[in-house]
DNA sequence: GCGACAG
DNA sequence: ATCTTGTCGC
């Protein structure tokens, strides 16, 4: 699929920031997300002893969760791990995967966050923005914002707030089991997303293409 | 000012 | 992210 170029490589935090600040205005957020995605892809990257990475996008059947297509890149990591510019590290490797796509997914699953982010831009913005697709983040643990322990059935939320707004929701997707983070990335609203995340979550904590994703890139990584 | 901080 | 065994439970 086609992939809109990154940008010039941000040369430290201070560019990274701009950048985020630049594209963050070309979100859009409180528009209907896709109810009942035909195909929905997963986004992860492993990362090796020496620097070295894989990542890996596996696309799913949005109804019978079955492989579609799968894609793996491998690559170095683009940026220091830094809060909040998350994204940097993993964007470029993440964008050659999804480049090799022959399907062009109906939503985008990503590990991490959307706009529960200190700059309402994280990862799910980034590569919302950059392929035009529907985008979600689903974050393991919490990165801003303040909420309550959601109850202890699956499907159980509460409002993950930060400054005043609410930027996500916790989800409990099996009884039980930590909860979730979900978040907004782009073309989506955040009762769909977390439908979407629920509809993926049919026996594990964490979403099939998340799981699936993970996967990949770590048998890439040893491969 | 200090600490905490997605993966 | 990654370093790591057994163990409790369905």
């Amino acid at each position: 699929m086609e992939v809109r170029v990154p940008h010039e490589w941000p040369s430290g935090a201070a560019a990274a920031e701009a950048i985020q600040d630049r594209l963050r205005p070309l979100l859009e957020l409180d528009v209907p997300g896709p109810a009942a995605p035909r195909t929905v892809a997963g986004l992860d990257v492993s990362y090796a002893d020496d620097g070295r990475l894989a990542a890996a996008v596996v696309v799913l059947d949005g109804t019978t969760l079955d492989v579609v297509e799968e894609s793996v890149a491998a690559g170095t990591a683009a940026f220091p791990y830094v809060p909040g510019l998350f994204a940097f590290r993993e964007l470029p490797a993440l964008v050659d995967a999804l480049r090799a796509l022959k399907t062009v997914p109906d939503l985008l699953v990503c590990d991490g966050f959307g706009v529960a982010h200190p700059r309402r831009f994280g990862l799910a913005c980034h590569l919302g923005v950059l392929t035009g697709l529907p985008c979600l983040g689903v974050g393991k643990t919490a990165f801003v914002g303040a909420y309550a322990p959601p109850g202890p059935r699956r499907g159980d939320t509460s409002p993950l707030v930060d400054g005043g707004e609410v930027v996500g929701r916790v989800l409990r997707t099996q009884d039980g089991v930590k909860p979730v983070f979900v978040s907004v990335g782009h073309r989506t609203d955040l009762d769909t997303a977390c439908r979407n995340v629920l509809d993926l979550c049919p026996r594990y904590r964490l979403p099939e293409t998340t799981r699936r994703a993970d996967r990949l890139s770590r048998d890439a990584l040893t491969a």
